[in-house]
DNA sequence: ATACAGGCTCGCC
DNA sequence: GGCGAGCCTGTA
């Protein structure tokens, strides 16, 4: 099977896969496996180009280059950050950290279940929910499996999810999936929402709040102002920005966020946070402090 | 072993 | 309308 090449400027792509934004690609040879709706694709990066190929005919370039955002104006997006000492650190640090389009629904559901979970829980429930409800996508020998469908979800039990080491967080994930396979929600149309109802219109859904929301409207909703406020992103504010002040309420926090990084705060949000969660030594890092 | 995570929700004030 | 506690599980 021949690879197809896409051109990769201002791209890495291991970086990228690890920054906290999806959940199931795995390394393979010299690159990664992963499924992009239902298509297995294997991905390698060369300087700056991508060698990709899926497990069926043909890769499709342009489907990858629109998975990885190759079309964001990456040096004009983060000349744009604010010009202070931790934005340029994190900006240093993460060159090359693209905001990638993830499926509404993969994106939706994988947040809901991250909720108080370290990436690599994470990454198990999202094996889990694939093997056991996913459509299966071969490439490489590697057994790959979609996202499931809210429907495939909907029609699972409480039992079934929590099987998957959910947790507490089935039942939520199961009540949404049911709201959006019944046709109560349809998260293609919200796409057509401002920002804030978009925000709304997400928290009215079992398991998701503002934290949530934000993440889902970032990678899923190209809303490059939403701002996740996680503990990692709340020790950076309060660190660097509120060095003084012991405590501010989230709303304060919110409020800096959107006027202190403007049009692309989701991505100085990503930085940020990509970078504090690389260089906090594990003893120092959030609650022991 | 045992504290504790990249959070939401509810009940209390 | 802010604050604290409980929720499940795997990991360090």
């Amino acid at each position: 099977m021949k690879f197809l090449e896409v051109a990769a400027p201002d791209f890495d792509l291991a970086l990228t896969l690890d920054s906290g934004q999806t959940f199931h690609w795995e390394p393979s040879g010299a690159g990664f496996v992963g499924v992009i709706g239902e298509r297995a694709v294997y991905v390698e990066q060369r300087g700056e180009v991508l060698k990709v190929r899926d497990g069926e005919t043909r890769a499709l370039p342009g489907l990858v280059a629109r998975y990885f955002s190759l079309d964001h104006p990456l040096a004009e997006i983060c000349a744009s950050f604010p010009d202070d000492p931790a934005m340029r650190e994190a900006r240093a640090f993460c060159h090359g950290l693209r905001i990638i389009r993830q499926p509404r629904w993969e994106c939706l559901a994988t947040f809901i279940t991250s909720s108080m979970k370290q990436v690599a829980h994470i990454r198990q429930m999202s094996r889990a929910l694939r093997q056991r409800f996913g459509r299966r996508a071969l490439i490489h020998g590697s057994h790959l499996y979609a996202f499931p469908e809210a429907r495939r979800l909907a029609q699972s039990t409480e039992e079934e999810l929590r099987a998957c080491a959910l947790g507490y967080r089935a039942k939520n994930l199961l009540a949404t999936s049911q709201r959006i396979s019944r046709g109560e929600v349809d998260l293609d149309a919200l796409a057509e929402l401002p920002d804030d109802e978009l925000r709304a219109r997400l928290c009215t859904m079992p398991g998701v709040g503002a934290k949530v929301a934000n993440c889902v409207m970032l990678f899923a909703y190209e809303r490059l102002r939403a701002f996740p406020i996680d503990v990692w992103v709340e020790r950076v504010l309060m660190e660097k920005y509120f060095p003084r002040r012991r405590k501010l309420t989230a709303r304060k926090l919110r409020d800096f966020s959107a006027q202190h990084f403007g049009d692309h705060g989701g991505y100085a949000q990503q930085y940020l946070f990509h970078h504090a969660r690389k260089t906090t030594p594990r003893r120092l890092s959030p609650r022991t402090r």
